[in-house]
Formats: structure tokens, sequence, C-alpha cells
DNA sequence: TTAGGATTTG
């Protein structure tokens, strides 16, 4: 029978198709294929009416998409069926039914380039010997003959490029913007959702609803939602979603990795393998192409001038006048910046006042306006929030002395607002273990509480002025060792022989290089030589250089590693092959993996290196992979780039990792990488040059420094603006900008003379050593 | 109905 309709029984057809037939993939739908005893599967999207053609014969298309590769920017391919099996396929036909063809005929189809389908059309006909299969999901059966049908039901979901004004779909996104609910002018809460899929193209939905539960549970950018009976309207020249009768949504974590749990006030809804094999496909899509942000900030990583999100503990609240209230949270973390704290009188605060005054030092206050009052208002202490796109606004009240004070303006722009983020949430589990470990002695004296000092919790102490005294009379740097020796005067040390060691009490006039990235420099500690930090266009340029070579296939998936390889769709074609190193034969969590990269950009690897542990940029040669130039980093972790010497390293083949790969707990450390890849590993190093004053004479002296002095990793200080900013607030302490000498303060430093000697002139220097910057400074 | 992404100016 050429035209079949087949029964499903749990999803599956209860007659099974001819076992002659083996299954065509969508793209080996092209002539020169041999499509004898080959069948193509697909989902009916669309349906025409049936027509007769100018010679009288009975003409039907439908239009078949691909779910194999349901988000492959082409998918859909035109099916054309002629005569009698033209009039018995469309009196059964109804969108979303699974078509099975065989036994058709290929041809260039004339309207791809204006269709976007498939360059190839399918035509079908008794006459040709064709056959089609139905799987028809549809309850009410549409010819009688199928009155025995029973399937489960099946939703179509409709990618965002396929959306038209005035229908009700359903379809999954993920998330790129979000407004977390509020209250909206009208009876409801709004939430505002911007969503993107494989097919590139994004739809903003407003979504109203009067109870909070049932807007979609976000709490991220990166999530993934499943929207059902959302109503697509346009608006401005654009497709908009809108909540409809119905609406209802399922929100996952877009983590490659994490257990597809959804969220969801729905008592029922449907998810199946089928759904699963979706959410885990759109991670792994939007892993390497969508720009997914990091861990968010800490208060202990907060930046000055900018906006943040924090998730964090209730620990008080306050109204403060008619449009703003006042939200006193904590996350464990101190803020490295003085902060404001705002007046209220003790009796207006809710929350615990013990637990108040233990957390004194680490909880920050958040004042929030206006249309979040209300919401805020309704929060219980104790509970864990996100706090949208907070300011972190820099004040200054006294000359060169500024504080931080963390306003949630009103409004919504850039999705600013607040959730509350249940106890299962793994940021709050995490948060929560964190909080558990913190050790308030730590921190801060945990004496017992009179009254008094309750009181004094509220007062509106200015801590950072104090700091301030304290640094015009003691010291802002302490000495780490020698604590015994006394102080040398400058002038007596400019008088004497090199090599000795001092303890000096100085005044920092003036350092270089003032612009403070210029201090990073590479450091060998085998041959002693130092090199400039290389930049990324250079890196750039060897990357490009090296894909020109494509991957030799011969060295992909060994015992050790699994490859994958793809071609750009640009006109560069480029091949890029990405090999994740495998541990006990299992691929780790992606934060854990190492992988080698060949033919990939500065822009892919570093993409990549914020989803998997180490990045290793390589090229394959006959019989190995092997690293690059040493112009470029052997390895790429979180933000750094490691670097090896030129003139002391043997860079070995890739293989060499595997010794790595087969231990107990493969840890990934850089200096084990370089070893076993022959790498003498080059180390990241402050270089400054201080003139220090004393009132008897002036010396400069160099700070050689790895992490010690300034309390922050060489190696980080490039791509870390926070680290740049703290530095720079040292250094602003240290020397500040447009005193008189009086006004400095004093450092406490110990230093090395040294001999220089070449052919030409002899030379004492000075290296400042066992030396750290005072911990309430930093 | 409400909002329709695109930082307050406290």
């Amino acid at each position: 029978m050429p035209v079949q309709l087949l029964k499903i029984v749990k999803g599956k057809p209860e007659t099974p198709l001819p076992s002659h037939l083996q299954k065509e993939d969508f793209k080996h739908l092209q002539e020169g294929f041999d499509h004898t005893n080959k069948y193509f599967e697909g989902i009916v999207v669309v349906s025409y009416p049936l027509t007769k053609l100018g010679d009288g014969t009975d003409f039907f298309k439908v239009v078949l998409q691909d779910m194999d590769d349901f988000y492959s920017r082409i998918n859909s391919i035109n099916i054309l069926i002629y005569g009698k099996m033209a009039e018995d396929c469309a009196k059964v036909t109804r969108s979303g039914d699974t078509f099975v063809v065989a036994g058709f005929k290929l041809e260039k189809s004339p309207t791809a380039r204006e269709d976007g389908r498939h360059d190839c059309h399918l035509k079908l006909s008794e006459e040709a010997g064709s056959t089609i299969f139905i799987y028809t999901t549809s309850k009410k059966p549409a010819a009688s003959k199928t009155a025995s049908l029973s399937v489960a039901p099946k939703y179509l979901y409709t990618p965002l490029n396929d959306l038209k004004d005035g229908t009700v779909v359903n379809l999954y996104g993920i998330v790129k913007f979000f407004k977390p609910p509020y209250v909206s002018k009208g009876t409801d809460y709004c939430s505002v959702v911007t969503l993107v899929d494989p097919s590139n193209v994004k739809l903003t939905c407003t979504l109203f609803n009067g109870n909070l539960d049932a807007l979609p549970k976000i709490y991220k950018v990166g999530d993934i939602v499943r929207f059902h009976r959302i109503k697509i309207r346009e608006y401005n020249g654009q497709m908009q979603g809108i909540t409809s009768g119905g609406f209802s949504s399922l929100t996952f974590d877009g983590t490659v990795g994490a257990p597809v749990v959804p969220r969801t006030s729905s008592k029922v809804y449907t998810f199946m393998d089928e759904e699963q094999k979706v959410i885990e496909e759109l991670r792994a899509w939007a892993a390497s192409n969508l720009s997914i942000p990091g861990p968010a900030a800490k208060l202990s990583g907060v930046q000055p001038m900018l906006f943040f999100d924090l998730t964090c503990q209730l620990v008080g609240k306050a109204k403060v006048d008619g449009s703003s209230f006042l939200l006193k949270v904590w996350d464990g973390t101190k803020c490295p910046y003085p902060t404001w704290k705002v007046p209220v009188e003790a009796r207006d605060m809710e929350g615990d006042k013990v637990h108040l005054y233990q957390l004194r030092k680490l909880t920050v206050d958040i004042l929030v306006y206006d249309n979040h009052v209300q919401l805020a208002k309704s929060f219980q202490i104790g509970s864990f929030l996100r706090i949208y796109s907070i300011h972190a606004k820099q004040v200054s009240a006294h000359q060169d002395v500024s504080h931080l004070e963390f306003h949630l303006h009103g409004g919504t722009c850039y999705g600013r607002g607040i959730g509350v983020l249940p106890e299962s949430n793994p940021d709050v589990k995490e948060l929560k273990a964190f909080l558990e470990s913190v050790d308030l002695a730590d921190t801060q004296n945990n004496e017992s509480m009179s009254s008094l000092e309750l009181d004094s919790t509220f007062n509106n102490l200015t801590d950072h002025e104090l700091d301030l005294e304290r640094c015009q009379q003691l010291s802002v740097t302490v000495l780490t060792d020698h604590q015994d020796l006394s102080n040398t005067d400058l002038k007596t040390i400019l008088n004497s022989t090199a090599p000795q060691q001092y303890r000096i009490r100085a005044k920092l006039r003036t350092y270089k290089p003032q612009k403070l990235y210029q201090s990073v420099k590479l450091h060998c500690s085998k041959c002693n030589s130092l090199s400039e930090v290389p930049d990324g266009d250079n890196f750039d340029l060897i990357l490009q250089g090296s894909a020109i070579t494509a991957p030799n296939l011969e060295l992909h998936n060994t015992s050790w590693y699994d490859s994958v390889m793809w071609t750009t769709q640009d006109q560069k074609q480029r091949k890029i092959a990405i090999h994740f190193v495998k541990h006990d034969e299992m691929l780790q969590q992606p934060e854990d993996t190492l992988l080698m990269i060949e033919g990939g950009t500065l822009k892919e690897i570093w993409k990549l290196t914020k989803r998997f542990k180490c990045v290793i940029p390589v090229r394959s040669t006959d019989n190995n992979l092997e690293l690059l130039d040493l112009s470029v980093p052997f390895l790429v972790q979180g933000g750094t780039k490691y670097y090896g010497c030129k003139q002391c390293s043997s860079p070995k083949p890739m293989k060499s990792l595997s010794s790595i790969a087969a231990k107990q707990e493969p840890s990934w450390e850089p200096t084990e990488i370089a070893q076993v890849l022959g790498i003498e590993p080059l180390q990241y190093v402050f270089i400054m040059k201080f003139t220090l004053v004393d009132g008897t004479g002036a010396l400069n002296a160099y700070l050689f420094d790895y992490e010690k002095f300034f309390q922050i990793p060489a190696s980080e200080i490039l791509t870390n603006s926070f680290l740049q900013e703290k530095m720079q607030m040292t250094m602003n302490m240290l020397c500040p900008p447009g005193r008189k000498l009086d006004d400095l303060p004093w450092l406490e430093c110990f230093i090395r003379s040294y001999n220089v000697r070449n052919e030409m002139k002899h030379q004492v220097c000075y290296q400042i050593f066992d030396t750290t910057i005072a911990e309430d400074v930093v």
C-alpha cells in the first residue's frame, strides 16, 4: 500500500518499517547518492492544499523538517507528491505528523534560494513505486480507516527564526537577557525575557502573571527555558512573545553537564528523553556559540563605579523613607573598599541583633529604591537573594578618601531587580557552605557585647578615616621577617659597601613605571632572563599561521583523548580540531578537562578557557601533536597565559601529557604540565623602581615581586581589572598623588644592597625583600 | 491592563 498510516504504541510504530529500508541522513539527500532502499524521515511542518496541475494530475506538497539535526541552518525539505498518492496523503496529513518517504526521485529544487530549504526536493508517486508511511500525532484521525489510532500527545517546537505573527507556539530558548519578576503598574507581576536559539534569532517575551510563582524561574543568563503556548505578535517590526491563556514554562540550568531538572510551578508537565536531548543540545550549542557570563562577583571582587549581580543572604532590613528601603546582606567575603553604612535607628532594623553585630564587618548596606521597595519589604530575614545590577557608586567624602555606596536604583533597566533563590539552588548551596565556613574571629575580634556596642553597630563609623589616620603614623608596609634588626637611615646605607641587608623606614617619593601594567614582566628562574609579556596580536598571527595546515586525522581519537573536528561556515572554511583529554577512559567535567585545539582563533580559545580548565593550542605533524612556537602560551588556564622560556625549554610532543592524564586525580597544574612537556615556565613578576626618602638621603630600590609585596599575583594582573584597580589603590595609598612629603605615609622595608659591575662601571643597587603591604591598607 | 531590554542622578 503506497500510503500507510502507522499506529504508535509507547512512542514506537506498532508495525515496523520493512527491513530492507535504511534511513538516509538529511545531508546525504544529494544527487550522486544511491537512494534505492533508503528512506527519509521528517516531521510535517507545512502542508499545502491539494491542487490539480494543468494536466489534471492531483498535486500535494508538504515540507518535512529533519529532526536529527533540528537546529541546523537548513533543516527542511520540500516533498512533492503526485496523482492518487497526493489525494490519499492530503486526506490524512496534519502538521506535526512524522513522514517516512521511500522510493522517491531527487531533483534540484528551483525554489531553494527563495524558501531557504534543502537545495533538492523529493518527488513521489504511485507510478514511480514510492511509499509513504505516516505516523500521525493527531488525536482525531482525519480518515475513517485510521479510527483505531491511539497516540501520545506530542508537542511541536518552533525555532525562533520560524515564528509567525498571530500564532501560539511552543519553543525552546537560551536566556540572553531577563528582568526578574517585578511589580508592574497594572495588576500583575511582569518579567521580560530575551531568548536566542541556534537559529541565532532573538525573541523578547513579555510575561505577565498575578502569581509570582507562575513566571519562569530564571536565575541567570544562560538558563534554558521551554515555553508552551506563548503568543507571538509583531511589535515595532519584530516578533515578540507574550503570555497567552495556558502559558506554562520550564527552566533549566544551562551549564553543560549539570543535572537536567526543570524548575516549574506546574504540578503536571511532560518531559521526556527527547526533551532532555534538546536541553543537552542547547547547552552544547550555547557553550561554544554564546558568551555566557562566568561566576558572579563576590563582595571581595566588587569594582567601583560598575554594576554587578550579587548572590547573598539577607541579614537585616529597614525602612529608610518613602522611596527607599535598606537591605543588609553578606556573602562571606569582605569588600576591599570602605563601604557606607546607611544611618538607621537600631529599633527600625529588622533582624537578629546578635547576628547583625557579629557580621558587622562583613555585611554591606544596599539601598533599594522605588519599584523595588515593595518586593524588598516582603523578603524574610535569612533568605538567599540575587540582586541584579547593583550600582557600586564611588563617593568622595574627603580629599583622596572615598567610599563605596551600593544602590539598586529604581526602574528595571538592564534587568535591575531582586529575586529570591530557593535553598535547592546550587549557587545557594555553595554559598551556604561557604558562609558556614567563615571564621568570624578571623575578620574581627569576637568580644562579648554590651548594649553600648550593640548601639554602635548602627552608628555611622567611618572606618576609612581611621585607616587613613593610621597610615599617617604607622607604616603602610610590614616586615615578614628579621624583626630583630633596627632601622638604618638612608645616608648611612648610601655610604656603605655592598652587599648588606638593612631595615629602613622611608617614604615613597615616586615610583616607575607609573603605568602599572608596564611593571609586569616574564622571568625565567633558570637563566634569570626577563622578557616583555607578548601581546595578543602576535598570538593571533601565530594561530592564523598554524591554522593553514589542516589537522592530521590519523592523530584523532587515541586512548587518552577524544577528538572532534569541524569546518567553519565562513569563506575561509577553516578546520578546527579539539582533543579532549580523558581520564580513566572517560571525559571529565568541563571544569576539570584539559583540551588541545588545532586551528582555533584567539577568540575561540578564550571562549573555551571560560568553560574548560586548560586549553593548549597545538598543531599536528605527520606523527605527533606538538606545541606551537614558544612566542605563544603553551597553556591557557583561567584568564592566565603561561609562557615557556625559549632558551631553556626543549618541547616534547603532546603525548607526554598522557602520563598526567593517567594519574589518579590529574590536577593539571601548570608547573606539572610544563615539566612533562619539557618547558621551562616563565613566571610573571612585577618589576618596579621605588625612590625612597627618609630626610637623610634618597635611594632607588628595585621591587621584584611575584605576589608577596602587593599580595596580588603578577600572573593575574593583566586580565583582572579588579586587581589592577586594587594595585592602583595600593600605590595611591603608598604614594598619594599631589601630597607634600610631610603628608606621605611611612613604609617599613627590608632592602639588600648588591654590586653590579661591567667593564665600564661599578654600581651598587638595592632591592626590596621580605616586605608586604599592611593588611588593612589593601 | 501591565511592558515592549538598553543603568540613577537618591
